[in-house]
Order: C-alpha cells, then sequence, then structure tokens
DNA sequence: TTGTGAATTGTAATCGTTTTCATTATACTT
DNA sequence: AAGTATAATGAAAACGATTACAATTCACAA
C-alpha cells in the first residue's frame, strides 16, 4: 500500500492524502474521501521513505555488552521510559562484550541513520574514539568516563573505597578481593583501585591482595572463592566487583563452613534484588543504572536538538555525589558522574 | 556523504560506486579510485535508500512487556543469539504489558517496514489479531498460544500440576497458591488451573484455595504471602507462579517463624539464578525461555523466507516435552510447545 | 462583468540508493 | 583489417513519501 494507491482510491493526488496525513489545508469532502480509503486499504505510512524525504528519524540505537544482567537491564529501563512518550524506537545491540562486535553494531547503525546512539561500553577501545568523532551521529556512553565525548558513569573508586573502608573500621585485615577483567575499566580496574586505596590508608598492605579475577555470574564468583580460600584460608572479609559474583563467593564460603559476618564479612556491587534473597543480606555498594540510563537518554535527546521539558529531575535526592561538568575537548562534551550509597545489611 | 558525493570525488559515476560496494563487473583502476574516495570521505551507505530501492530489510522487531525480568532477558538473548550471525538489526518496544503501548508499538514497526515481529505476549487482546492479520509482515507470538497465529510457549499449565503433585507426594495438604494477574493467560491462568488440577486429582479441595495475586517481584510475593498467613495460618506448602514472587513469599514465611521445608515448602516457575542463593535453595519448574528465543526466531526466520542452515538443532536433549504441530487456520501457523523440567531443590 | 485575494489542489522535483538498458571500449577470431 | 563477442560504463527510472510552486477554483467587491 503506497500513498499513491490510496490517492487514487479516493480520487485525489498524492500532495492530498500526504497533506491529510500531515495537517495541511484540505477541504472537508476530500478529508472524508481520504479517510475511508485509508481505512479501506489499512495504509500505513512507509517512515523509511517519510525519514528519507524529510531527514527527520526518530529512531535512536542502544548498544550494551549484555542483555542478561540486572544492571544492564535497569539501564535499558530507563532509557526506554525516557524515550517512551517521545515516541522513540530503539534500536537494540548486543556487543557480548566484543569490541569487534561493539564496532559492527556501531557501523550498523550509523548506516540506518539512527539519531543518535548510546553506548554502554566496557572495554572502550580507542578505536572507537577514531570511528565514532566523524561519523556524525551523536553518541552518548555510559558506565565509562571516556574523554572527549560526553558520558554518563559512577564513582565506582570512590564506592568500592568506601566500602572496603567500611570493613576495615569493623576490626577486619585479611581482605580478599575478586574483581573482573581490568580492560572494563570501571568494573575492572578502578574498583579494584578503590579497594586498594582504601587498604593504603588504613596502612594495610595493598600491593599483595589475595585476589582473583571472575566472569559476570555467580558461578565464577563461587570458584573464585574455593580458589581463594584454598590458598588464603584466614581470609576475614571479601570484597567482590559485582554483586552476582559475591553471591556465588557467599555461597563457596559457606560451603567451606565459614559463617557470615562473624568469620568473613562479604560485600559487592550493584544493589542487585537477589541481596535481600541471601541470609545474610548482601552489603553493596548501589549504583544508580536507572538514572544513568534517564540521564543518558535526556543527554542524548540535548544532543540530538529534541527540547527538553523544563522539570523537576526525577529521583535527584537519591543522589550522593553528583558532579556535572562540562569538558571542551574539540567539542563541547558533557560528562555527569552519579554517586552511590553504601548499603549496610548483615554481610558485614 | 551521499554515493553521488563520491562519485564525484572519484571521477566515476553513482552507477560504478554501486557496483564496487555490492559486486558488480568493475575495472581495476576504477575500484581503486572508488575505495580511496570511500575511505577519504568516511562514506557510509544508507541503509535506508538502499531498502527503499530493493525492498529488503535487515530489521525486525521484539516487543516485549518488560525488560527487568529474567525471563524476559533469557528470551532476549535467546533472538539476539539466532539473529546475530544473520546480521540482523532488532527493533526493541517495551509493552509494560500495557497492550495499548504493544499496540503501538506494534504499528510504529509496521510503519518502520520490520521484516518480521516477535512479540512477547502477555494479555492477547484480540485487537492484536485485528491489527495483525492484515498488516502484512510475519509475526511471530511468544509466551502464548495464539490460534491462528505461529507462536512458541511452555506448557505452564502441566508444569505447575507436576510441581504440585510432587509437594502433594511428598505430604503436603493445606497448599497456598500466589499466581499473576488472570489476563495473562499463560502465568496467570494456566498455571493456576495446573495447580488445581493437581490438587483435584489427588482428591482435594480445588475451589478454596487460599490464594493471592502478585505482581512480579519480590515485595509483591512477600506482601501476599504475609496477608496468606494471616488468614491460613496451617499453610503447609506455597506453590508461586514466578520464582521472584517464591523469593518474596519465603521471606515472609522465615519472618512468621516457617521453617522451610518442615514447616512449609515452597515452589516457584522459571529457574532464577537467584534460586541457588536462597536458603534453603528454591525448587521450581523450568521453562526454556531461552530456547523459545532461538526457536521465535527461526521461525520467523522461516517465515521471511530467510533459508535456514540444516543443522543440529541444539539445545533439544534437555526438553520433556516438545510438539511441534502445524495448524491451518487462514494459513498455516507452526505452534511449537517447550517443555519443563521439575527441579527438586531444598525447599520441599 | 471583471478583477482581486484567499483557499484548495495538483505537478513535479527531491531524498540516496539500485538496476535496466543502451552505449562504448576492449579483446578475440578469422 | 574487419567483424564480432564480451566486458565495462553511465544515464535515467524507480522505490514512497514531502513540499515548493504553479494552477485552479471560488467568493466577493468594485
Amino acid at each position: 500500500m503506497t500513498i499513491k494507491e490510496v490517492a487514487q482510491l479516493a480520487g485525489v493526488s498524492p500532495a492530498a492524502v500526504s497533506r491529510y496525513l500531515n495537517g495541511g489545508p484540505l477541504s472537508k469532502e476530500k478529508k472524508e474521501k481520504i479517510a475511508r480509503a485509508i481505512e479501506e486499504t489499512g495504509y500505513r505510512p512507509n517512515m523509511m521513505a517519510k525519514t528519507m524525504r524529510t531527514g527527520k528519524v526518530r529512531q535512536i540505537g542502544i548498544i550494551v555488552p549484555r542483555i542478561f544482567s540486572e544492571s544492564v537491564n535497569q539501564l535499558m529501563d530507563g532509557i526506554a521510559e525516557e524515550l517512551l512518550e517521545k515516541d522513540y524506537l530503539t534500536l537494540l545491540g548486543y556487543s557480548d562484550a566484543r569490541k569487534d562486535r561493539e564496532l559492527q553494531y556501531l557501523e550498523m547503525m550509523v548506516s540506518n541513520r539512527v539519531a543518535g546512539i548510546i553506548l554502554m561500553a566496557t572495554t572502550l577501545s580507542d578505536i572507537k574514539k577514531l570511528s565514532l568523532e566523524n561519523c556524525g551521529v551523536p553518541l552518548v556512553v555510559t558506565g565509562q568516563k571516556f574523554d572527549g565525548l560526553p558520558c554518563v558513569y559512577h564513582d565506582d573508586k570512590n564506592g568500592v573505597k568506601e566500602m572496603t573502608s567500611l570493613m576495615i573500621r569493623k576490626g577486619r585485615r585479611r581482605i580478599a578481593y575478586i574483581g573482573v577483567f581490568e580492560e572494563d575499566k570501571a568494573a575492572g580496574m578502578l574498583r579494584r583501585e578503590g579497594m586498594q586505596e582504601a587498604l593504603r590508608e588504613a596502612g594495610l598492605d595493598a600491593d599483595n591482595v589475595p585476589r582473583r579475577i571472575a566472569d559476570f555470574n555467580s558461578e565464577s564468583g563461587y570458584e573464585a572463592m574455593l580458589e581463594l580460600l584454598a590458598e588464603h584460608p584466614d581470609i576475614d572479609a571479601v570484597m567482590c566487583a559485582t554483586d552476582v559474583i559475591a553471591h556465588g563467593a557467599m555461597k563457596a564460603l559457606k560451603r567451606k563452613g565459614r559463617r557470615i559476618p562473624e568469620d568473613v564479612s562479604i560485600a559487592g556491587v550493584g544493589d542487585n534484588w537477589a541481596d535481600l534473597v541471601s541470609e545474610p543480606e548482601l552489603s553493596t555498594v548501589r549504583l544508580y543504572q536507572r538514572r544513568c540510563g534517564t540521564e543518558a537518554a535526556r543527554m542524548l535527546l540535548r544532543l540530538i536538538g529534541e527540547e527538553e521539558p523544563e522539570g523537576t529531575s526525577g529521583d535527584g535526592a537519591d543522589l550522593r555525589v553528583g558532579i556535572r561538568q562540562v569538558l571542551s575537548q574539540d567539542r563541547f562534551a558533557e560528562h555527569l558522574m552519579l554517586g552511590y550509597r553504601i548499603i549496610e545489611r548483615g554481610s558485614i
């Protein structure tokens, strides 16, 4: 069904039908005839053709490292909410944390002429920088700080640092760490550094911390914990880079007869819903993933040129830290770092 | 950057550039000149224009009731995997289980001329049937059985029935049920019916089961359980429509001093990863959401006309039941019902 | 009756590609 | 050397919409 066929059926010109659809001047009788023809044929305008002619797109792209993850979900949820009533459709890419796929999706989306892209970055290869800066479509990075590009991210380092300090204040000294691969700067490197910084400030040895690298799932945390216990049976606290890992580790601790928190304290990052399921409940560094999504979406909308309705910014009160700075590298790139909150529960 | 500009820069015709991109006959020297021009300008072909001209789309739409849900995630993961190497991009819609939004997204996707749509249905309003059958784009429904449309779904009823029977065999008699809203036929009505059928077959009263309706989150399960306990303190088993609800209920049971499984048995549906986090571990009716996704994707691809590589069907061995029937209503509509597996853990 | 202005309407160009078809250049046969 | 087959090339039409512009209609005033 094309506009031409509808026009023919209604006995008018294609232009008239277009005017009917977009609110141009039109006589009553034609309006009725066209309405009838559309009704009859079930015609729906071809968005691609429209976009092509007008240059206006109502589609944005989202690229995430994985789908099966609570934090990713929260982010997507936040983005979706913000883009919802704006009638934007989202093109989803699923990079599996592989940079080739990240790039592949970026290119496909650029080819599809999306209005903008939100990239939940893990590894931030510099390839990206090269191929993105000049591709023309606005891009917002989330989860990682990236100079020269607008981004929304978390205060990963201080969050973990403060949680570790808390455990130290509670008397823990032989602290272990289960992290993730360091190519993921935010979740890998910065969280590890936060942990080490806390140790250093407390005068503990930060360089020889018993630690392991795990994947983003709980089995992996379980394995890592078993290994750590085998090597260092006297561990009295474990800081984990994510809650999911922490739950696996907790399971391993219990299996090896450790009481939590009497023998060993444990904490994670993220504030997963399952934190309330375990016994004891898992202490965690709460991050604002959902907020991260809405903020990234707003930022992108602003970049695209969609005006933002001046209003209250929603759940802003929940933030501990919240700096917003505008860097000027080659062009303005807004940076927003969200805060965190230490959630102390039974596990420490 | 358009093909015309590239052509001009390379000193050839647009047709030549097109041939370069799509592998038509071309002399070496032109190839080189064009390659250089593309390199220099960073030109990327406009997919929309291409689609417009050729009529071939490599985009499919997915509509899910919510993003923040493990089962939805698994499904999307399955779909993504299947569509991955086929170079399909996915347009994501997020209905929030509201049928107006479901419809809105359907229309937007049809307008965007996607090659096909996978709809994870909850409420299956008949509106859908009307507006979908004639819209021309192939549609696969997942999660719900829908006569006349191709769909992939689970054996919700028998799964819950078998789990309930198991609890009865273990000596439980005063069984309660926490379900979800019945407009969701699969998760609401069918699971409830399965529970009742088990009771009936065991000669128990199936009509006056203590029960509550909860939302798809754990707080809601917690509240429901408290209410049930207040009314029926002697409950000795709880069947829950989802694992997340079950975890909330379990928390409430513990808070009220019930030992699990000595005093009360509890089970859910879905096989959530957090089932291993709780103590005791949660028994569950495992569903094959991921498989559901891959099967739906394959089905859609088949409908679209993308040929399927004849090969092993992957994780098929995991299935208990697996019927595949071809209904012929107005057109062929393949139906695939996936099985389930009873996972018995500490909670019963 | 005729001229004027406003309101409607249609024609045709355009967006960025692909592809048909006719044309030109090249190589090969005899 | 001339004719023919084959390969390489470009001009122009199409895909389905929007929109600038010109054309038409109509009411109304002079």
